[in-house]
DNA sequence: ATAAGTGTATTAAGAATGTTAATACACATA
DNA sequence: TATGTGTATTAACATTCTTAATACACTTAT
């Protein structure tokens, strides 16, 4: 399923869990499917069953994952985890936007900004 | 000069580093003008001098002091670091576009998002 | 020259935090 | 009731961070 690196330097379970959102939202693992359980991703990349459990609660959190009890972990529907997605980058965004006004940058150059960030290439 | 609060759970030289860079931002020193010494300024707030030193390399990092060998730190003209601030503010901004256009958030909201910021009130 | 004032580099100790593992618990279902 | 699920708790270990101690380098006034 995922693949763990050793030489990254960043611990185990964030590795993880970076590697499994961009596995969903690359669309590899289908919408409502469950997941392997904690324990069998476990034993397949060797690492303790709470390692996992740690990267599914990230995942959970951020509503990629839900859980049912004795159950598993399924991957949430699309259009949820796209709307909690858009919402984290929107609310990111905003924050931005209010240091670049605190900061005195012009509201044109912000504009002209974001022409030349959609028009590069796609869109 | 500035005062630390000790229920503050920030490290000492990021929070000296913060009132600094507020007190310089908002006009509360005069550019151009010699700040205390390292060694005043720790012995004015009870601290060890290479805590001041943090604190002082922090803002000289972010363009608001800069040092003269032996004769001391002195505060950058306005111009300059409102310039790096501003250079600092806005490869974030960028960066949080990108992000809003990978996760599919159109261009038109982030322009009604920039008008509702900077209409707030003031202008 | 030299003393006193500046910032800075180096090192170490100690604290705080973060990561992983061990283990036991709670729930669901075959 | 046995087996499979996620979860909570605790502890050990590692890593990072923060602060302090100390010595160095440079400038300037005496």
């Amino acid at each position: 399923m995922i693949l763990l690196d050793y030489r990254d330097k960043r611990p185990l379970y964030e590795q993880m869990a970076e590697k499994l959102e961009r596995l969903i939202v690359n669309g590899g693992l289908e919408p409502l499917t469950r997941m392997p359980s904690v324990r069998s991703l476990a034993v397949e990349l060797s690492v303790n069953p709470n390692t996992v459990q740690r990267a599914y609660a990230q995942l959970e959190q951020d509503g990629y994952l839900y859980t049912v009890s004795g159950r598993g972990s399924f991957v949430t529907a699309r259009e949820e985890w796209q709307e909690n997605r858009q919402n984290r980058i929107w609310q990111e965004w905003r924050a931005a936007t209010a240091q670049a006004r605190e900061a005195g940058i012009p509201a044109e150059r912000l504009i002209a900004g974001i022409r030349q960030i959609y028009g590069e290439d796609g869109q």
